[in-house]
DNA sequence: CGATTTAATGCAATCGATTGCACGTTGATG
DNA sequence: CATCAACGTGCAATCGATTGCATTAAATCG
C-alpha cells in the first residue's frame, strides 16, 4: 500500500524475501561505482561528490531501503557501534533508570547496547567482560564493579573506554560516574540528629564494593564530627545488599541491644529487610526506631511506611557515563585522564523516620517494646 | 615465547596493544593454512582434520587467546549471534525478570541481547524494530506488541524469527508467550467471591493491547459465569497502565457511585493507584473496598497494604521465548507454523482483600465513609 | 592554445572469517 | 603394479563495506 515496487523485481524475488539491497545495488542503480555511492552517503565524505549525483545517490539508496550492513562497516572500520553494558542484576531495580539512561544518550548517536548481567559473581564479571569485548564494544559501562577489579583496571589500560557507574574501583585509572555518597549520609545523619536521635546505629554494606566502603566512611567521620559517639554494638555488615541480610543485621543489633533509636541503612534494600526484623520483634518504625535508606528506588514511597531514603540520580547517573564515553569515542588520540564525576543527591523525608520516644536512649525504658534497645554497657 | 612470530614485527606493534589474533595468525603458528584452522576449530567440521593437527590447532589458539572476528563472521554467514529485545521501558519492574529469562536461557549458546524501549510509542516501536533489524538481530522478542501491530505482522511475514512476550498481536501468524489470564481473572473474581463480594467493579486497561482485552473480557465472561451483574457504572478504562490512571479510574468510580465493595484492577500498578485514591477520599483498603492487582510485580508484597494480586511467571515467559526462538533458529526451512504458549498463573492473597463490610453492598450505610459506595439506580 | 592544477570518480586492496572445489597422498584393490 | 577411493589440506572466492591511489575530465594559468 505504501505505493513503490513496481513488480518488476528486480531482484530475484523467487522465495519472497527480496535481499536487501547493498552498495552494490545503489550503485548500479544510479550508475556510478560503489565507492561513490560510499562517499556520497557518508556525511563526512560527501563534500568529494558532485552535489547532483549526491542527491542522486540518497534518493535511489532511500527507494532501495538501502540500510548498511553493520559486520561489512564493523569489519572494516573496527567499530562496532555497540557498547556493553554490565549490570549485578537488572532485576535489582536501581540499574533499569541508569540503563535507561545510558541508551538514552547513546541511541541518538547509532548506538545500541548489550547488557548482561554478573550475578555479583566475580567471575560470571571476568565472562561477561571478556565477552563483551570478544564481541567487540567500542565501550563499556560497568555497573558491577569492585574496588579490587584486576579485570576492569586491565581493560582500561588496554585502552578500552569504560567507565563505572554507581561505584568505582579503588584503580583510579578506571573512569566512574557515582553519586555523592558522602554528602548523602551528612544530610542524612543530619536530618536524624534533627528529630533529636543521639545513639544512632547503621547497616553498613559490603566493604569491597565503594558504595558499602564510602557510605560507612560517611558515616564514621560524620558521627564523629557531630559529637557523637559510635560503638561497635551499633555496626553491623551485610553481606550483600539485600533484605536478608538487612534483616539478620537487625537482628543483631537487637540481639546486642545496642540502644539506638535510629538505624542507617547503606541501602533501601537493606532497609526494608530491617523494618521487617523490627516488626517481626514486634517493634514498630518508626515508632520504636527509625530506619533510612539509601537510593530512593521506585515503590519505596509506597512501602510501609513510606521510606526516608537519600535519593541518587538514577537515570542522570547512566546519561553522564554514556556522555563520557561519546566523547572517549570521539577522541582520535588515547584520549586524556581519567574522569570521576561525583553527582549530587538529595535527602528525601518520608514516614519511616520520627523524633525518638522520650527517655528511649537514656537507659531501659519501661516500655517492653523498646528493652531490646537499651544501653548494654 | 609462543614461539613463531619473528621480530620481524609484520604489526608495527609501536604502540603496544598488540593486535588481537587472527585465523591467519593461528594458522602461521601451527604451520598450516587458515582454513584447516578454521575447520579444526569448528566442532562440526573438526572431523574433517587429523586428531594431532586439530589439537595442535586448539592449544595454540588457545595460547594466542584467538576469539574469531563477529563481525567476519557474521559478514560471512549473516548471523549475528544477537538478538533484540523490545521492552516498553525497562524502567518498569515487570519486565527486567522477562529481559532476564531470554538472557539466561541464550546467554549459554552464544547469544547476546539487544535491549530497546519504545515508551509505548508506536514510533518508536516501528523505529526500534526497524533499527534492530538493520543492525542484523538474528531474531527478535517483542514485549511492545499492541494488537493491531503492522510492523510485527510485517517482520513475521519476512521471515525474521519473532515471537511477543506478555502480550500478543491479533494476527495468530505472530508466535507468542503470555500467561493465563483469563484463569487469573477467573482466580480472583472467585476470592473475591469467597469473601462475600457481590459487586464487584473493574478497572480495565488499554483495550488495544491483549492484556488490557483479555483480562476485561474474562472479568465480563466470569462474572457473568457467576451470576454477578455488572452494570456500566462499575467498569472504568484506563488509558494506560500506570498509578495516575489507576487513581483516575478510581476516583471516576466513585464519584458514579457504583457501590462496589471490591475493585478488580487490569494490573498491579492501575491497583496501586485505585488505593491511593481511596485514601485521598478518606477511605481505606481492604477496610471499605478491596483492590487487586495483577503481574506480582516487584515490591507489591511491600506496600500499605501487601497487595493480593496474580502472580505471573516473569522470569518463565522470557525462559520460554527464548527456548522457542532457539529453537527456530537451529531449523533451517522456514519453520512451521507460529506457537502460542500460555504459562500458568498463581493467586497471591494478601492483605488488600478482606470480606465486605456487613451489608456494605446492600444499600446506603450508615457509615458515611461508604457513603460514596452505595448503589445509585 | 598548450601546460598544469584541481575536482570528481573509478580501481582495487583490505578487514577476518567460511566453504566449494581442486589437488596430492595414502592405502586398498584387481 | 597400475587404478581408484578416501582422506586431509590448500586455494581462492566471497560476504559488504571503506579508503589510498590512479585516472580522467574540467578548469585555470601563462
Amino acid at each position: 500500500m505504501t505505493g513503490g515496487k513496481p513488480e518488476t523485481g528486480k531482484t530475484g524475488s523467487a522465495a519472497g524475501a527480496s535481499r536487501r539491497a547493498t552498495l552494490k545495488d545503489v550503485a548500479r542503480a544510479v550508475g556510478v561505482h560503489v565507492s561513490t555511492v560510499s562517499r556520497a552517503l557518508n556525511p563526512a565524505t560527501r563534500h568529494l561528490i558532485t552535489e547532483e549525483i549526491a542527491t542522486r545517490v540518497l534518493e535511489v539508496s532511500r527507494e532501495l531501503n538501502y540500510r548498511p550492513n553493520p559486520a561489512a562497516y564493523s569489519l572494516r572500520t573496527n567499530r562496532s557501534h555497540t557498547i556493553g553494558i554490565v549490570v549485578p542484576d537488572i532485576t535489582n531495580s536501581i540499574f533499569p533508570p541508569m540503563i535507561r539512561g545510558v541508551e538514552d544518550v547513546l541511541a541518538p548517536h547509532g548506538y545500541a547496547a548489550l547488557v548482561v548481567n554478573t550475578d555479583l559473581n566475580r567471575e560470571r564479571e571476568a565472562a561477561a567482560i571478556s565477552t563483551l569485548s570478544a564481541r567487540g564494544v567500542d565501550a563499556m559501562v560497568v555497573a558491577s564493579a569492585e574496588r579490587e577489579d584486576a579485570e576492569l583496571s586491565a581493560l582500561a589500560k588496554q585502552g578500552t573506554p569504560v567507565v563505572t557507574i554507581n561505584r568505582r574501583t579503588d584503580d583510579a585509572s578506571v573512569s566512574s560516574v557515582i553519586s555523592d555518597e558522602i554528602e548523602g549520609v551528612r544530610l542524612m545523619l543530619a536530618h536524624l540528629v534533627e528529630l533529636g536521635h543521639r545513639r544512632i546505629a547503621t547497616i553498613a554494606g559490603n566493604q569491597n564494593l565503594s558504595t558499602g566502603q564510602r557510605r560507612y566512611d560517611a558515616f564514621l567521620r560524620n558521627t564523629l564530627a557531630m559529637g557523637l559517639h559510635i560503638g561497635p554494638e551499633q555496626v553491623g555488615f551485610a553481606n550483600a545488599f539485600n533484605e536478608a541480610e538487612g534483616r539478620r543485621c537487625m537482628e543483631e543489633l537487637l540481639a546486642r541491644g545496642s540502644g539506638s533509636t535510629a538505624v542507617l541503612c547503606a541501602n533501601d534494600r537493606l532497609a526494608i529487610g530491617a523494618i521487617s526484623a523490627l516488626r517481626g520483634r514486634g517493634l514498630s518504625c518508626p515508632g520504636d526506631v527509625s530506619v533510612t535508606g539509601f537510593n530512593d528506588m521506585a515503590m519505596v514511597d509506597c512501602i510501609d511506611p513510606p521510606l526516608t531514603t537519600i535519593r541518587i540520580p538514577h537515570y542522570g547517573i547512566g546519561q553522564a557515563a554514556a556522555q563520557f564515553l561519546l566523547q572517549r569515542l570521539n577522541e582520535t588520540d588515547g584520549g586524556p585522564a581519567p574522569l570521576h564525576q561525583v553527582l549530587p543527591v538529595e535527602l528525601i523525608v518520608r514516614a519511616s523516620t520520627a523524633a525518638p520516644r522520650k527517655g528511649s536512649a537514656e537507659g531501659p525504658s519501661g516500655d517492653p517494646a523498646v528493652s531490646h534497645m537499651r544501653i548494654v554497657r
